[in-house]
DNA sequence: GCTATTTCATATTGATCACTACGAAACACT
DNA sequence: AGTGTTTCGTAGTGATCAATATGAAATAGC
């Protein structure tokens, strides 16, 4: 249910923020700093928008959070497409590892994975926060499992290949990645992991 | 610096708790919760103890932390000794694997590794205890790392075996593995997911 | 300029945070 | 019983938490 197009009111005050770029500063504090280990003031100066505005524009912290959490996971049908191109469910898996690598590194972000990390644990009130983050891993894991799937049917892997254990593998990796990259570990090095990681696939090759 | 014995003290109102036994139910609370997000109000309800005992007994909440830390990792030692038993590196980190999985799904204990998931984000408060859980990571990875360059240089495993990457590599799968329990993932999954992630294997054995 | 509408900044709400001051209570020793 | 020592429970400390009440400021339409 979102608006299409921009808000065009006809009267009152302008908005003296960007929304979107207000929406980006928090994403970029929850990073690095995690659901309840983000205070609303750590978010308002981030954002360089008051607590009152930040209330009328987002509803509430959680809302906030799980909106900036959306902006981050970006549209999983887009993965879905991309793990369609390549020619293999391990090519496309191994590209797909790369990039996540890359993500995890980037210089002008936090290390890791804001999905992995915001939320592991915490308090009773945050419950709703760690429900929404396991079900994205729960649809990039589908996701995943269904392009192995692809690739046993058109016989390019073998009929017993255990697409939802390697696809569980590979949300796992993905996890502990991310906490390598926070511990401080070089592209290199993760990239290594990545790709270690899809040598289990070499069973199950025909 | 610990002291030897149990302290002998000659006067003075005992104890009302045993320190043991409030230390076991910190590192419950902590693991069930984290670390910032489990309130000081939390850990004197848990192990019923109040709260100016508690900081005379264990200084502060950090101090409490590391300390219940340390008990659920035990002595690093153990495990060097531990995964030095079986005949292979392989059959050695897939029976660590086995034990890590029923650890993170016990029955009377919260769903995944306090140590994963604990402090995985947080303030620069915190930084400290991400520092103590980094350096644990590490020593594990290198505990790994040495049991794997035995079976290499003992002709068990391939003289250009990545012993770094895999025991990267199965730290990776330990904290994913953290993750996957927590979202609810069962015993018979995570182990399949264990033992797909040492196939990866399969390409150095002589 | 005037009114209606919306957002702005200031200041504050009660609740909770980690932590502690204080005096009563419980022991060992004489 | 009396004294010294240590821990106990009660009741707070100031700081920070997420969330808001309030009124001035900034726009559009008239």
């Amino acid at each position: 249910m979102k608006e299409i197009g921009p808000d065009k009111r006809k009267t009152g005050r302008p908005l003296s923020f960007d929304r979107e770029v207000a929406l980006e500063k928090a994403m970029l504090a929850f990073w690095a700093s995690g659901y309840e280990t983000t205070s609303v003031a750590d978010l308002t100066a981030a954002m360089a928008v008051n607590a009152p505005s930040l209330y009328a524009a987002f509803g509430n912290k959680q809302q906030l959070f799980l909106e900036a959490m959306q902006r981050y996971a970006g549209d999983r049908h887009m993965m879905e497409v991309a793990l369609a191109g390549p020619p293999t469910a391990r090519e496309a898996i191994l590209g797909m590892l790369q990039g996540v690598v890359l993500h995890f590194t980037g210089e002008t972000t936090p290390p890791g994975c804001l999905l992995a990390s915001a939320a592991a644990t915490g308090s009773h009130d945050a419950e709703p926060v760690r429900a929404a983050l396991a079900a994205d891993r729960r649809a990039v894991r589908d996701i995943v499992a269904r392009r192995i799937t692809a690739d046993v049917l058109a016989g390019r892997l073998a009929p017993d290949t255990p697409a939802q254990v390697l696809a569980d593998l590979v949300v796992a990796v993905i996890q502990g990645l991310s906490v390598l990259a926070r511990d401080g570990a070089d592209r290199k090095s993760l990239h290594a992991i990545a790709e270690a990681s899809l040598q289990s696939w070499a069973t199950y090759e025909v």
